[in-house]
DNA sequence: TAAGGCCCGCTTTTT
DNA sequence: GCGGGCCTTA
């Protein structure tokens, strides 16, 4: 690796790639053949087929330090796109190690929707904007829904509006505006009932019943009105400047000189063409994907994207990249064996020179609980080492599940053993109740006129301003042409609100004037009085009194946001003061309140991953991307995974993107891969049986262990009853579950397990005593009624009795009952 | 207007 | 089995 002074040296040495010192090419030297021919490859379309675990990244980066570093491009000039701000991130810190300095410099890495809103910024007249636009998120755009939905006297239901957002959505992913929409994608909607009719028997004059279409153009014009855009204009925006202005068009494809993409099977049409516009010129296109890991389908992701790619760029560059330095040879097979059931692929075989390693295991439970029972077991047996497998830190292992229901059964297990876990991916913080909340204040303070932001706060906390207060200040607000909030101000003056709620109204528009203020400093020019805001740039002003770290805590504060969830005595409610604590504390990388709004905007996502190792808990759509040491696959069964709904709503298509969901699961592991199964399992309170998965019938005899789980079949009671008998012989009749049982009989007929020495926090020994009141995380409040060594036996006031390991809970003496 | 009870409906999720 | 939304009631 060349240091930061052997770069200086070469930055200023010559432009010639010959005159490059040998220390500069590392970065090429540990490529094996396939990625050498990817990065080497520099000019015209390039398509790297990169299979789970064969260092894409890897190829990726050094193709961009290769361009960089042989000079032929500014690091200004490449567009390098991905999907999530961690890839991007990743990416660029990267490209940073492999240069030896960090890539500040590559302005135009990041992902398609961040790339997107530098360009529409600059050209946002050019499609009726300002560029000063907002970005809706998807709880905007719900709420705009339903509000156009009531200007024409409709109220509707969310799960309308979520429905009318999906196929706007769509409409956006494929690229079409309102007049491109084919007639066949048009549906016509009672927005009252949320019914869908079809066009002939279309009631179409009745009242509330729309054409989606029409809704479409109804909702463009709105955001239009309100200066916004939502994620799926910022593509459709730049690829029609792009369609409309071919001068811009070329000032870009001549600028971005080189374009790299990752994870292409994931782009959608609109992404797709906007890569295609760009790329038109110079065709200097690498796109990096892999279609067996394509399981974005499903929110508008095209796999043909990727399989046409030499289609759509002839004499386009294939390589595959194959050998895998992730997994073993075992868990290879596995994954080869099950993605081959797949009709559409390119096609690739993984292989590795990596050591045999442990079999694929395979085993089923009586139910869910007892699975996660297992599991948690095992893990515990992992941590000391167990069967050949070495001894594993807790943060070598993942849990990944199909459907985010199955967490539970998980998490409710490891609290109860005491077993650190954190689930990822589980609801983001930005999308937490509280920050949204905390978000619209701030919203509602640097630009007045957001009046989704006023929507959402104006009755949080309780001001005692209802459904009626809410109307009369829409309609005078819609009558006078104003926001919202001088909306209410004018409702307000002239009495239209009265009342405890028209003086808490009163209040808060004083307020937000009054943080408006505080923005910015003291007017320097004109002297002073009580103008706040005249919005002209003319004007000069001061350094402002407060930083915008005290300043949204003033906001907090003087709202009485703060002290509504202090007042709020459930379970939640400190945490909820913890987040906001932690949003304020956020700022401060930030230099104001507008520049931290914009990036939050665009990145939803907070690692605040505290201390110690702990199990991962995810689903496999999270884990993409990710690997682990030891990985389990729970829940293997038909309807559950492959989900019904998938195959019902998609059919064979949909049946492959779970198989690819599948690979994607199996190719996480490292070492040891688990895959489980239920017979029995609870599924909304009902209690449900289910066969196999039908991938398990795909796994490979040679590369699978058959484990036996201890009490279904080794003697425990519960296969002694004649009903789990009947229910075994009825429900293990698949053919993957014979094969199995004849392979049990291969292996003998149960192992028995070594003794599992769980190992327990010596720290963690109970200090409470019987009647104590105590805290738990996710329990909340409840009473000792039991101690056994380090487990405390709680009756919680709402979840019931549990036995929980003491080192999750607080006391809580001080509280009376 | 807000609070409490009841019913419905329910994958996957990034920006 | 749980949360959100709708309805009723005080």
């Amino acid at each position: 690796m060349s240091s930061f002074d052997e770069m200086d040296a070469f930055e200023g040495a010559s432009l010639s790639a010959r005159a490059m010192p040998a220390a500069s090419v590392d970065y090429l030297k540990d490529l094996n053949p396939a990625q050498r021919e990817a990065v080497d490859r520099l000019d015209g379309p390039v398509l790297m087929l990169a299979g789970a675990g064969t260092g894409k990244t890897k190829a990726l980066t050094a193709r961009i330090t290769h361009l960089l570093k042989t000079h032929r491009v500014r690091e200004n000039e490449i567009l390098a796109v991905t999907f999530t701000n961690k890839a991007a991130r990743e990416m660029k810190e990267r490209v940073g190690r492999m240069l030896g300095r960090p890539a500040e410099g590559m302005p135009w890495l990041g992902t398609f929707h961040a790339i997107c809103v530098k360009l529409l910024r600059r050209h946002a007249e050019l499609v009726g904007l300002k560029s000063n636009f907002t970005i809706l998120d998807t709880d905007d755009q719900k709420r705009l829904i339903k509000q156009l939905a009531s200007s024409v006297d409709v109220e509707v239901r969310t799960s309308t509006a979520r429905w009318l957002a999906s196929i706007i959505d769509n409409y956006k992913n494929n690229s079409w505006l309102p007049d491109q929409v084919p007639a066949s994608k048009e549906l016509w909607i009672d927005l009252e009932t949320g019914a869908e009719f079809e066009e002939l028997d279309a009631p179409k004059k009745r009242k509330g019943v729309m054409s989606s279409i029409d809704f479409y153009k109804l909702y463009q014009a709105r955001l239009r009105v309100l200066n916004a855009v939502d994620f799926g204009d910022l593509l459709l925006h730049m690829v029609t400047i792009f369609q409309t202005y071919p001068d811009v068009l070329e000032q870009y494809q001549r600028w971005f000189r080189y374009i790299l993409v990752d994870e292409y099977q994931d782009t959608n049409v609109a992404q797709y063409l906007w890569l295609r516009l760009l790329a038109g010129g110079h065709k200097n296109i690498c796109c990096v994907g892999d279609d067996d890991q394509s399981i974005y389908g499903w929110r508008g992701a095209e796999v043909g994207n990727i399989l046409r790619f030499e289609k759509d760029f002839p004499g386009a560059f294939v390589v595959r990249l194959e050998q895998n330095y992730r997994s073993t040879p075992h868990i290879l097979a596995a994954a080869s064996n099950v993605i081959r059931g797949n009709e559409n692929r390119l096609g690739k075989e993984l292989w590795t020179d990596r050591e045999e390693g442990e079999k694929v295991r395979l085993i089923g439970h009586w139910d869910g609980e007892e699975e996660a029972r297992w599991v948690g077991e095992e893990i515990d047996a992992m941590q000391v080492g167990t069967r050949g497998v070495r001894p594993m830190n807790l943060d070598e292992i993942a849990i990944l599940v199909r459907a985010s229901h199955q967490m539970r059964a998980f998490e409710d297990r490891f609290l109860t053993i005491g077993l650190p876990y954190k689930v990822i991916g589980g609801p983001r913080f930005y999308e937490r109740m509280e920050i949204r909340d905390a978000m619209a204040y701030f919203r509602l303070v640097v630009s007045p006129e957001d009046d989704l932001a006023f929507e959402r706060i104006v009755n949080t906390p309780k001001r005692g301003l209802g459904d009626k207060a809410q109307q009369t200040i829409q309609v005078v607000a819609r009558e006078n042409g104003v926001s919202l909030v001088d909306g209410a101000r004018i409702a307000v003056d002239n009495g239209l609100i009265k009342g405890k709620g028209g003086k808490a109204l009163r209040e808060l528009i004083d307020g937000l004037a009054r943080w408006n203020g505080m923005t910015r400093g003291p007017r320097i020019e004109v002297d002073d009085d009580s103008v706040i805001d005249d919005g002209v740039s003319t004007i000069r002003y001061g350094a402002p009194e407060h930083t915008h770290i005290e300043l949204a805590q003033i906001i907090l504060d003087e709202s009485g946001y703060t002290a509504h969830w202090q007042n709020e005595k459930t379970p939640e409610a400190p945490g909820r003061l913890e987040n906001l604590k932690e949003l304020v504390n956020q700022l401060d990388n930030f230099e104001n309140l507008q520049g931290f709004l914009e990036h939050v905007s665009l990145v939803m996502d907070n690692e605040q991953d505290s201390d110690g190792a702990k199990v991962s808990i995810m689903t496999l759509h999270a884990a993409k991307g990710l690997e682990f040491p030891a990985v389990f696959l729970p829940g293997w069964e038909d309807g559950l995974f492959p989900s019904q709904r998938s195959m019902d709503e998609s059919g064979l298509k949909g049946l492959e993107e779970e198989r690819r969901l599948a690979y994607v699961g199996i190719t996480r592991a490292e070492e040891v891969c688990t895959i489980s199964f239920a017979a029995n399992r609870r599924v909304f309170g009902q209690w449900q049986n289910s066969m196999p998965s039908r991938f398990i019938d795909e796994l490979p005899e040679d590369h699978v262990e058959v484990l036996t789980a201890t009490g279904l079949y080794g003697g425990g009671q519960q296969s002694a009853s004649i009903e789990t008998r009947a229910a075994e012989a009825n429900v293990y009749n698949s053919p993957g579950w014979k094969r199995m049982q004849a392979r049990q009989g291969q292996y003998g007929m149960s192992q028995p397990r070594e003794s599992r020495n769980t190992v327990i926090d010596a720290t963690a020994i109970a200090s409470f005593t019987l009647g104590e009141r105590v805290f738990h995380q996710k329990f909340g409040y409840g009473a000792v009624i039991g101690i056994e060594g380090d487990k405390v036996e709680v009756e919680f006031e709402k979840a019931g009795t549990k036995k929980v390991v003491s080192r999750f809970l607080t006391a809580k003496d001080d509280v009376p009952f």
